[in-house]
DNA sequence: GTCAATCAATGGTAGGACCACTGAACGTCG
DNA sequence: CGACGTTCAGTGGTCCTACCATTGATTGAC
């Protein structure tokens, strides 16, 4: 019995956790799809449900799974969901809350279209291109947000530093409703304008794309300021 | 039989997690302190243990307490600590999340010190002044680094916007080790003056401010680059 | 006085039973 | 035939009880 070589042992509980997170990550369970039930992972794997429910817990907390009773667990994968919780959690007034994250983003974002720009590629111009149709003429307001989404984390990611995309998407979620009515009061065409702004001012240099970035989130901020109660003020 | 007046139940879970985050908040039980044992919440709530289980680890998974067998469940209030864990799952790396970081980081706090700044009075001047103290000569390494840390988060908590307070505190958090190995090289006194530069340069006003604390991150990071192998680049 | 064994208290796990909720299959009625 | 309410099987949520594993203090022998 060795008294100092083995003094780690991983705990069912640890094992659990990690088995799921990697068949999640590795794709084992498709984004949108089910795991198995709680029972049956219990029985395959060996353990009491007690530890499959609590690496599920886990799990839902980091914001790989939705638990949902009657119906299963549901892989989502949103890093950004934990830190969109904290926040939530720190400033419980809406508007208030609003008003700082987008402080933050008017702050992160332009520098990371700054860094996009640093390290543009033909293929990604023409991905942001792409992405810009999605605002196009004759988008209903529903898609628009998503799509006003999707380009902003677009272009987080060419900047390649995972921390400020992870505060980006946090804050920017959080801010998902103000923008969608935002969107109803103000019309896409503009929002869509601004798009086309900002890849060009991708595409010309770090300067510009800067001023662009920051041209429509200014824009955005003042709309926002412009809607006296932004859903639920509480 | 109400068909619609009365379909929002809160679960015993919920319930649990709600009277438990509003004790540790109003400071029922002081930080540092233990919670009573599972069994006894479990009777005095009314509640089988599990759901006390699953509260004190959401609890856990927020940052409000840490768990550990056999001794109890501890308060500690670091809301910074789950964002520090989404960050260390997305960047396994430890030299990769130390860049990416001390980049946030050079982005985010040039303009927290701003903000503090426009937003200064005299009581908080003589604040930081004192906290510029810990750093002062004859300090130690262990001790320094805390003085480091409370110092910066000082200034973040001056410049009024929690949601980048947080995130200088969870990138700031991360940088803690790098931080002790940089001290230990290159002594605490050039910090020390750096950052009574910066103090000098909130109360002289924002733009200031900003190139004070832009060149103490500057430094910070050069140091960094410097160290062949932030300990276990694994 | 020192050190190792003991012990009580804590969180961790097991297994089984039942409750609450969901979606779909089913049957009924208009 | 079609719309609607019912039933039902499957899922997560809760409970209970017992036991395991780890910790720190207590106790005892040396």
């Amino acid at each position: 019995m060795p008294r100092v070589a083995a003094p780690r042992r991983v705990s069912p509980s640890e094992a659990v956790l990690d088995a799921l997170s990697r068949r999640i990550e590795d794709g084992t369970w498709a984004i949108g799809s089910c795991l198995p039930a709680e029972r049956q992972m219990a029985a395959e794997l060996g353990v009491s449900r007690v530890v499959v429910r609590e690496a599920a817990k886990k799990l839902e907390q980091r914001g790989l799974v939705v638990i949902r009773q009657g119906i299963g667990v549901e892989v989502v994968n949103n890093p950004a969901l934990p830190v969109q919780r904290v926040i939530e959690r720190l400033l419980p007034q809406d508007r208030e809350r609003l008003r700082q994250a987008a402080e933050a983003r008017l702050l992160i974002e332009p520098e990371l279209a700054a860094a996009a720009a640093r390290r543009l590629t033909p293929a990604r111009l023409a991905r942001l291109r792409r992405l810009t149709a999605l605002l196009g003429p004759g988008t209903e307001r529903a898609r628009a947000v998503d799509g006003d989404m999707a380009f902003h984390e677009a272009i987080a990611e060419m900047a390649e530093n995972k921390v400020l995309a992870l505060m980006l998407r946090s804050v920017s979620e959080l801010g998902r409703l103000a923008r969608h009515v935002t969107m109803e009061q103000f019309g896409v065409a503009r929002a869509y304008e601004q798009h086309v702004a900002i890849v060009a001012g991708i595409a010309a240099g770090e300067g510009a794309a800067r001023a662009a970035m920051r041209a429509h989130l200014e824009a955005a901020l003042a709309d926002l300021g412009a809607d006296p109660a932004p859903r639920r003020g509480g």
